[in-house]
DNA sequence: TAAAACAAATAAATCGTTTTAGCATAATTA
DNA sequence: TAATTATGCTAAAACGATTTATTTGTTTTA
């Protein structure tokens, strides 16, 4: 177990100041003046004992840590998965190492969660918040640190958000399930005063009452655990026998749909039309493929990290807040068509 | 933006030495005999003015970050998403955060990545280990850091590793096969030196020869994009059609397999039957349901974290190596049925 | 030729903690 | 009563970097 090597092992060996050494290593050898000679003698010694700054010495003294903290619901969901990939792709790249955390929408877990990354001094914070956290995403802001919302926004609070189109695209759907003849059509979301689901829901019933239909909402409550999901949901299907069609929320609400629809051998689109939000797997494999919305994940994480990678750099770029508000597509398969009678 | 408080300001606010704020802080108040009185007064004003310590002055006084590093192949990956929320749940509760990345596989990207967690000071690793990562692993644990690898192993690195019975898995599902009636039985897989490949290859190979039939293996290159699963995969299948099952031994092979089927209009059981490695929902939810060899994925994240947990308390556990392997269970779904004709 | 400017490097302060070693004063022992 | 031991607290060093302010010669300038 060697002892790691620090500056000042490196200027004793050189008999140099350790300041030169620093100056060297961070690149300031020319404003500083230094002979080309004792650069060149530093780097190659450097590079020769593999030294390596102590970046906890580093970020006490400069402040910056080079981390990003991310904050998804559930990095289990394959939809916050992918995101947290691609941004840990492209935050790596630029030289920024990533934390991250599950919130599980729990407010008081988030507010831990905010102050521990705190606590570690994290530059930037991307965040898919929860609900009732304004006032902490607020403090943060005020404090200067960079902070991008995904997923959702808080309306009260002037910050960055990337997020979709989420009424449109629930309108859309909806639309596109009364064009196929549909008109019982319920909508089966998490109980929830977040933006996107707010979005969803005003989507959706814009649709139905454009058309003079019956708008018939079932809200779950948010639950890591499944049985807890799909146990309202057997008894609203159960209890609606005259549904056409179900237009589910979130990917995790539509994968229990389908599970319940398993369950009780109920068929798509012949005994019940079926619409999700997300597009992944489950539903393009399925049989029969479900009709997805499909959110453009690598477009969402590339402005999450170029907005945040902005603020980073200048500090100024905090001033004027950008929301950007993504298209989603509506893939359509089968299990959205009127059976061909 | 309000500066901080550091452990001085409450030094100079109480008038106190910022040396009894420190023990006072961390719980040495009794053993350092300081006055119950002057403990009430600091723990008192402490909360009121909601001072938190610095953690990267601590950390470099200390020389522990209280951070683990997980490093999966990809966070993307439900099976490595799955354990990685389990990691995080039981890691946060100890008072330690992660901080992760996709090693992709790539032995020269991991071993950036080792470098820079090296640099960042995390306290222990979870890693699942590429290939050709032997010298650096080992140079980790020479070192004193606390590592424990998952999913796999390294065969001449002694180390603690939690990982699934592979050979018995593929073993036992391709036996299943036979019984079913099967005798074209392919395992399609990563190209792979890993040992759960090997272990999965092998089991795979016993169980054909045990009954004297053909083994039929095709390796994929391991691959982010899909397409360049799918094509090999693809011309697999056209190449063999006599091929009356297929293994396949990974859950993104599997779903990529599922995908070539339904383009080929191949169904399972019928035309071929399935297995794959790994269980989730696209596998429970398939039409038919695919029959899958699931993984005990929570079993292996309290492993995983136990035993890291255990080294980090107690330097001297690292000298016993453990190893432990879990059972899988084959969740026999109509997929690998033989169609009652 | 004295003053100013420059070149090349460094000493010391700093970031915010923990920890070691030590200092008064009061109480106990012998 | 002098020596010892407790008690309650603190000064200063250390962790390993960056940054500010300074030093010491050497050239230019006027």
């Amino acid at each position: 177990m060697k002892k790691k090597l620090s500056i000042v092992d490196i200027a004793n060996a050189l008999n140099v100041s350790k300041t030169t050494i620093s100056f060297i290593l961070n690149g300031r050898a020319q404003e500083k003046r230094i002979s080309g000679d004792l650069v060149k003698k530093v780097m190659e010694y450097v590079a020769e004992v593999g030294y390596k700054a102590n970046s906890l010495a580093k970020s006490l003294r400069t402040g910056k840590s080079n981390t990003i903290g991310l904050m998804v619901e559930d990095i289990s969901n394959p939809f916050f998965a992918s995101i947290a990939r691609l941004i840990e792709d492209r935050a790596y790249k630029n030289g920024y190492k990533i934390i991250y955390c599950s919130t599980d929408n729990d407010t008081q877990k988030t507010r831990d969660l905010i102050s521990m990354f705190r606590e570690r001094h994290v530059d930037g914070y991307i965040i898919a918040p929860p609900e009732g956290i304004e006032e902490d995403i607020e403090s943060l802001i005020n404090d200067g640190m960079p902070v991008v919302l995904f997923d959702r926004h808080l309306p009260n609070v002037a910050t960055d958000f990337i997020e979709v189109d989420n009424l449109f695209s629930t309108y859309n759907a909806t639309r596109h399930l009364i064009d196929q003849g549909f008109r019982n059509i319920a909508l089966v979301t998490f109980a929830s005063q977040q933006t996107q689901m707010l979005d969803r829901v005003r989507g959706y019933q814009d649709a139905i009452t454009s058309k003079g239909l019956k708008a018939i909402i079932k809200e779950i409550a948010f639950h890591q655990d499944e049985e807890l999901i799909m146990n309202p949901l057997r008894d609203f299907m159960k209890g609606n026998p005259d549904l056409d069609a179900i237009l589910f929320g979130t990917n995790h609400i539509g994968t229990c749909g389908l599970k319940v629809m398993k369950e009780l051998d109920k068929k798509a689109p012949t005994d019940l039309a079926i619409i999700s939000f997300d597009d992944y797997d489950v539903f393009k494999l399925h049989s029969p493929p479900i009709t997805a919305i499909a959110q453009p994940v690598e477009e969402i994480a590339d402005y999450v990290i170029n907005v945040l990678l902005d603020k980073l750099n200048d500090r100024s770029a905090s001033l004027r807040s950008r929301s950007v508000i993504l298209r989603t597509d509506l893939k359509i398969r089968s299990s959205s068509l009127k059976s061909s009678v």
